[in-house]
DNA sequence: TTGTACGCGTTATCAT
DNA sequence: ATGATAACGCGTACAA
């Protein structure tokens, strides 16, 4: 016969074993306290009687005293989040939990259904009835969302897509490293006909993907074809396909390489390069954006890499800092930026003649 | 300036708004408590004092005084778990996460690290500390592992792979209606040649799928050849691939069709069968179990699928019922097995002549 | 070093 | 029939 839910030992415990108050108990575990010095024997009277006990202390307790919930909220970004067809919210939401765990947080995500009422305080609400001590927030929809948490008296942490025109600490990637090099590699390589297939939003992070692709050709003294430049307006499979079936339907003079600005889009430019038979590397250099999955592809696929771990271990650290900190102490709204690079897989090489001539 | 850190309104605030005890505010607010009636008008002073002030009461508190922390603990199976390498663990690891956070509760995850020592009860302490309601065991190393939450007073629920030594509620997977169909379904397209990579594992679960494959085989009077049965060591994508580079090699009479046990077997049996310019479901027809990304795949897959969300959700509600029960009433060792069933998409058809000839 | 009070909600007991 | 008072759960911090 099992006991079933032993009590838990409790600083009281733990005082009575060593003989010494609740107090003292508290003091030598925190490592000392202030003014308190304690006498090196009844010190190991304590830390005796603790291990002896298995006591650790309640963390429920504690942070009803620190008034510190240890929770904090994550909003994602609109998306419905589903890791196959939206891989980078996913992925990021993933680590920002792995980054939370490892310092001891919760984390609660305003789930789909809540954000719908995104633009009232609904999402405000939410978190202030959990008691997060801060909120991170993945490419937020408007810089009134951003700044409903600050008016909370909630430390907020841009990621991605910030609002620039609110003061918060923010992470972002920047995708010129890793696209400069992938189109350094595709040229080395002899290509000299690029296509582009990537999103035509108006946010800045989208733009700058598209933009430095085109400032690089122009730079190397490349042709920026239009009809080369595939825009559209979801990173998912279905715009993929739809792009590439469109490049693949142009009359002749074919690109010999393709970046999609997205693993989802590649995903999609596959699955319509292998209903026309179109071979890679062979018939078609290609290289994606994200490398989230793109190594799990058949072929593995040369892809322009996202450092989103590394996104939300600085994601964290700008929040548990601005927890530290004093409220109002110098609002520091720093702004990290990660770069991007490539990853070569199989993906990618040398124009065959047979596509030049 | 903005105020920082607003005060969130407590229960005392609202009983002096309301002009009443702390003890009615909790009562009115819970609905009805015991012995406790309130006047029908007082009781509207107390809501109306509260949804002026915007009062919720402190989860933390709560917790703290109704000896239940709401989080519950989750060890994922002991292989390290990135999203895209061991889809299964993570997905599950996912919808556990998700069916939690839907019944207001946080997870706490055993890190890989600390898994390690997963012999001593070093699982066992880090639960302890965190104050875990409960735990959620996905496919268990040992009974003892199972055993020891159970002997620390832990309601525990095992998943996929249990330890049926160990009583304990618990929700599995059943390979049998999804292969059963996957096999009528290439056999009414034609096919009499059907191979089988498979993990070679011990386990019930593994050996269910390749006994589900041959008697499935047997009992059509179709041969089983052992040339065509691959088993492997690990669901991963090396080892679909060379699996399927094995079976490529044969000296002639290849298989017509495929079933891989796990979407990463087919992704490795995929680039395989790239490399080699045999195209699917011309050449061979493939089928994955899992269907977590055999959507995404080029071309799409037909997949036997795992309903590995509601498993998270019978997990879950298993999980809470064992919480609610009063300790050792009826140990209830519920099992919850789960059908899995056929997706059928692009990568079967019927086998062409050239390859029966 | 110790006593005491606090953080906050809930519940058992007591008073009209 | 209605309501208030007090104590509890547990750890921490400040005054004594």
């Amino acid at each position: 016969m099992t006991l079933h839910k032993p009590r838990r030992a409790t600083s009281q415990d733990v005082a009575r074993h060593a003989r010494v108050s609740r107090a003292l108990v508290s003091g030598v575990l925190n490592g000392t306290m202030s003014t308190m010095r304690v006498s090196p024997t009844t010190r190991q009277r304590v830390l005796l009687a603790a291990t002896e006990l298995g006591y650790s202390p309640n963390p429920l307790a504690r942070a009803l005293q620190q008034q510190r919930s240890n929770v904090i909220g994550y909003v994602p970004r609109s998306s419905r989040r589903t890791p196959y067809e939206h891989p980078v919210p996913f992925i990021l939401g993933l680590h920002i939990a792995r980054a939370a765990m490892r310092r001891q947080l919760h984390v609660v995500e305003a789930s789909a259904e809540t954000a719908e009422a995104r633009k009232s305080d609904e999402l405000v609400r939410f978190m202030r009835e959990r008691r997060v001590d801060g909120v991170i927030l993945d490419s937020p929809e408007s810089a009134a969302e951003v700044q409903r948490f600050i008016d909370d008296g909630l430390p907020v942490i841009q990621l991605i897509r910030p609002r620039s025109d609110v003061d918060s600490p923010t992470v972002v990637v920047d995708a010129d490293p890793g696209i400069s090099e992938a189109l350094r590699h595709l040229i080395e390589l002899g290509h000299r006909n690029i296509a582009f297939i990537g999103h035509g939003g108006a946010h800045p992070v989208d733009r700058a993907r598209l933009d430095c692709f085109t400032s690089n050709l122009h730079a190397r003294g490349l042709p920026v074809r239009t009809d080369w430049l595939r825009l559209v307006a979801d990173y998912d499979i279905a715009a993929g396909n739809t792009a590439m079936s469109a490049l693949l339907a142009l009359p002749e003079d074919r690109p010999t390489a393709l970046l999609a600005t997205g693993d989802n889009l590649a995903v999609g430019v596959l699955q319509a390069l292998y209903a026309a038979d179109v071979r890679v590397p062979r018939d078609l250099s290609l290289i994606s954006y994200d490398d989230i999955f793109a190594a799990h592809l058949a072929p593995p696929l040369t892809s322009v890499a996202q450092p989103l771990e590394e996104v939300a271990e600085r994601a964290l650290a700008l929040l548990t800092a601005a927890l530290e900190s004093t409220p109002d102490a110098g609002a520091g709204s720093a702004i990290v930026s990660l770069p991007t690079r490539l990853i070569v897989r199989d993906s990618t090489r040398s124009p065959s003649r047979r596509q030049e001539g």
